[in-house]
DNA sequence: CTGAAAGCGCTAACAC
DNA sequence: GTGTTAGCGCTTTCAG
């Protein structure tokens, strides 16, 4: 049994380098000696390297050692050993802000893990010192790369020690060419969106846009032209209204839909959507017959549950995530300026076949 | 220049231990030899040791070496003398399952971060090789310790691994006696949502409880039955009624409930609450003056943002993850049992003072 | 096929 | 006050 001799003692007793049971940090050295091999040995054998050849008889006896003993590898060794860990970093500005984020969170916490790697996450709530130390943290633990998201999309600067390691945006970009950024494609959002409602057979159609400046606002709008225009509709700018993009806003926003005199209205966002649908109902319409609405983001806990569940396009957050890991890892090929995810369409009751106009 | 020489060579060249450049791995000791001081030195500047006096001129010294140098310490290195590292693991069986994991991550995240650990997360999906995985990695990175949590409120087993770190459950519990766990206070809930009624002049109140078990089931009924209790009013076992806990379960239950003759109910969470709003809507019905609604959950999309708002309670996620961490780190002491966290009760326009009955 | 040994970057005694 | 030195647990040539 290892017991101790002093350093200097005569009697050389099998060496006991460390308190011999504490918690199981079991080494590799203590595997070594008890398989009756030496370390190289048995870190061959844990990391099945297939160019070393071992003897099949060694290499069970290490087997068995490691399971008896309870052995597991110290990460932070093998990682100082090969200079760079197997984590990724993801900086978010609002793991709670909204569901949204957490989204973002699985996808790339999904994908990494595939590839072998753990998220290391912060949350920095748009605080900037947070965020410094949040990225600096990171560096310190030699991440692979930094995912840097925002929870909605937007443009964004790029912090001075970001670029000390690899990193993707995700939910955002940068004027900065050669950055690499992963955003949803508002505007085939918005295209398909608007295409929910014209394959329904509706021509006027209005959309009501955010109030509040942001990529999506642009995106979305130039999608609901596109289809218009692919489907030989005329842009009418006397359609096009502006709310705030929530309940409240979009409730508001009904009487002015109602005097354009239209039967079908696309929604910034589900939202919206889900106040427009207090205002129709409280004017005693309906939703499809009278009037047939379409939002965007598919929020979950409001799209599918509105009566009737509302058609909408997906905000692909769980992909934004799981492409930042991709286009991090060199998996996905990077394109210039920013990647876009396809937002998919999701058709729900709150549109119905017309009668074409 | 402390340049060295082999020990045993004639030719003594500058030795390059390592790359001269390359993406900023810039060691400790080289910037003990910028600074010309030894690398404990500098182990002690960029460490704040109080204990060691250094010369102020020194410290400035290897201060300015470090920046110049650009220097960042090495976590893992530095991990792997101390033993145990800045982590605290967070296993979740579905981060994006609902909004609400979100906050769990977000509360643990920032109570971590606060006492200068970070978050490293693993998502589960419920899979419980994915979880066995997750654990390995957290046990592997030598994490301080291991958070697991479930992203609604119940009883789970205490997988084989997890015990070889220090652990705390997170919206759950186990009936091994010793376990450390914070969990959602439901009966407290069931109870400040029941007074909000009771409060506003409403004595007979229905309760739709949810048809699926769960913690959350038993303790939101016992909650109801505590807070008629105290006021005075008797139980009556026919106003408690059961749904799917869901938008359409609420929905579906709007008849079974106007059958009661009642004007306040209590709903088992807001999703519910928001069906009911349809139903009673669709009969004409009026909220609160037809019927005062309570929720539960406090489902951000939700409760705030339906017409009207509606009152209910908070699931304290934010604070089950920053209690998760504190009673992980030994801040706040551990209940036998489980910790019950407080739920916020949220008053809206969904209830109005009644004349009393 | 396997062992010895040199570090990875850093901390912590212990000298001087 | 500051330098020397011995590891932390592991990987990886390089011998044999």
């Amino acid at each position: 049994m290892s017991t101790e001799n002093t350093p200097g003692g005569p009697a050389p007793a099998a060496r006991t380098p460390r308190m011999p049971d504490r918690a199981h940090p079991v080494t590799l050295r203590e595997v070594a000696e008890a398989a009756g091999v030496s370390t190289a040995t048995v870190s061959l054998v844990v990391n099945k390297k297939k160019s070393a050849r071992i003897a099949e008889e060694t290499r069970q006896r290490v087997k068995d050692a490691i399971r008896t003993l309870g052995y597991r590898p110290n990460a932070m060794a093998k990682t100082l050993v090969s200079g760079t860990s197997k984590f990724i970093g993801l900086v978010a500005d609002g793991v709670a802000t909204t569901p949204f984020a957490g989204q973002i969170i699985h996808g790339a916490q999904d994908e990494a893990w595939k590839h072998g790697y753990a998220l290391l996450i912060a949350n920095t709530e748009a605080n900037s010192e947070l965020e410094q130390d949040a990225i600096r943290m990171m560096l310190e633990y030699k991440v692979r790369g930094i995912l840097y998201s925002t929870w909605f999309h937007r443009q964004t600067d790029i912090p001075e020690q970001l670029r000390e390691a690899e990193f993707v945006l995700v939910n955002c970009f940068s004027d900065e060419p050669g950055t690499r950024a992963v955003v949803p494609d508002e505007v085939q959002g918005g295209r398909s969106a608007t295409e929910i409602l014209l394959r329904n057979g509706h021509r006027r159609i209005a959309f009501i846009n955010a109030t509040i400046p942001a990529p999506a606002k642009d995106g979305r709008l130039a999608g609901y032209r596109q289809a218009l225009e692919d489907a030989g509709v005329a842009f009418d700018p006397a359609l096009v209204m502006e709310a705030y993009p929530d309940q409240e806003g979009g409730y508001g926003a009904t009487a002015e839909l109602l005097k354009r005199d239209v039967a079908a209205v696309y929604c910034y966002n589900d939202r919206m959507a889900m106040g427009l649908y207090d205002g129709l109902r409280e004017r005693g319409l309906s939703i499809p017959d009278d009037m047939a609405v379409v939002g965007f983001d598919n929020q979950e806990v409001i799209a599918a549950h509105l009566r009737p569940p509302l058609s909408t396009v997906s905000l692909p957050h769980y992909e934004l995530g799981a492409a930042g890991v991709r286009t991090l890892l060199g998996i996905d090929a990077a394109a210039e300026g920013a990647a876009k995810i396809h937002c998919p369409p999701v058709e729900r009751a709150s549109v119905r076949a017309q009668a074409r106009a």
